[in-house]
DNA sequence: TAACAATGAGACATCTATGTCTCAGATGAA
DNA sequence: TTCATCTGAGACATAGATGTCTCATTGTTA
């Protein structure tokens, strides 16, 4: 029995992180509280689902704050980054899964801008010489948030112990991330335009 | 203006991956055909979206056979895996984000069946010694699954080229995956059960 | 050309989630 | 106790998507 709209807005996360088109009876079921109340904390589903994005988001941005990404070397940053931003997961899963809240002007704005934090800090990484600069700053922005959102679904699913998240997590993705200290220059290209035409994401369509 | 029913998912697969709650007029317009042929193919909305997911998992099952991942050497195997999943990584996004699906026992099945023929895939890699043993074979499952619905969101937005995918998602996941050629033996630990209790991904909540 | 099959457009009924309201009971403060 | 506030339960109307139908048109085959 939550009342305050916080709460609510991570109990209603759990429902819609699995099943975006859950009812309002749900969600309200899911918090302890009755859609009467719902109602009377969030005007609508639109502006529910909304304020959930808004939440995640913000935590986001704190878990930056928190990291100092701005700051000092780029792989400590990262693994700070890392600790502040895996018990928040759950939320980051529900971002990347709602597609849908970009259409919302103000949401879009305030993700781009935390993206463009996260780009910047791996596009510093990349000047510092402590990240790979053959996978596009982009990419590992990309790869980084979808590897937070795969913490917080496999927790939730309980494929992943909370305690072994945040080691998981940095591990995984600081190895394909950082340079080797072995290797002595980005690898000129084992990728050229050449043979598999992997390009347009949508083959051949004679699969029986 | 497509008509064979897999063109016509593909099209849909396009739609929902980012609007889950698009409606059928938005589906059968962006397939080229009316509401009346999208009834006329799939029943109704559940038995379309249900088709999709099935075409997501018979893709993904067919990537798994053309990369013959039962054989041979573990990491030769995810390289062809990666080469033959990143075509489909839209369908494989779509997977990723409706969990929704997984209430549907056919097609919990079928998917239970694919996650454990990766898992079985990254179990045998470490027994051979070249996937790293600090991570689980669960944990690299997911997160190999979560990477190609990355490559499927980015290309999709524009974000990664789609010649560079395969390769961006190689090398960042192998990095971390493989065992370093350097590093003796799974270092004892980093991770104790010490610091930060990272536990229950519901932080504080007093944060304004 | 003629018959046939498939499609698109639109009308229509239905169904269900949503939004709104009322009222009774619970909780808490004065 | 008494009053004020908040909550839960339920009824109700509404809106909008879905499912079904008809009919005209197109394109294909004989």
């Amino acid at each position: 029995m939550a009342t305050d709209r916080d709460t609510v807005l991570e109990a209603a996360v759990g429902v819609l992180s699995r099943r975006p088109t859950a009812h309002l009876d749900e969600i309200a079921r899911a918090a302890g509280i009755s859609r009467a109340t719902l109602h009377r904390l969030f005007p609508g589903r639109e502006a529910l689902i909304r304020e959930v994005g808004l939440l995640g988001l913000r935590r986001f941005a704190a878990a930056l704050d928190t990291a100092d990404v701005e700051e000092g070397d780029a792989e400590a940053a990262l693994r700070r980054l890392v600790d502040a931003s895996v018990p928040d997961a759950m939320l980051c899963a529900f971002l990347a899964g709602e597609n849908q809240l970009y259409d919302v002007d103000d949401i879009n704005d305030l993700w781009e801008l935390q993206i463009a934090r996260l780009h910047a800090l791996f596009l510093r990484g990349q000047q510092q010489g402590v990240f790979r600069i053959e996978l596009s700053a982009a990419w590992l922005s990309e790869a980084f948030f979808d590897l937070v959102a795969g913490v917080g679904w496999s927790i939730q699913d309980g494929r992943l112990a909370p305690r072994d998240a945040a080691f998981s997590l940095a591990e995984l993705f600081l190895g394909g991330a950082l340079r080797r200290p072995g290797a002595p220059s980005p690898a000129p290209t084992t990728h050229s335009t050449s043979d598999r035409s992997t390009s347009d994401c949508r083959p051949d369509t004679d699969k029986p």
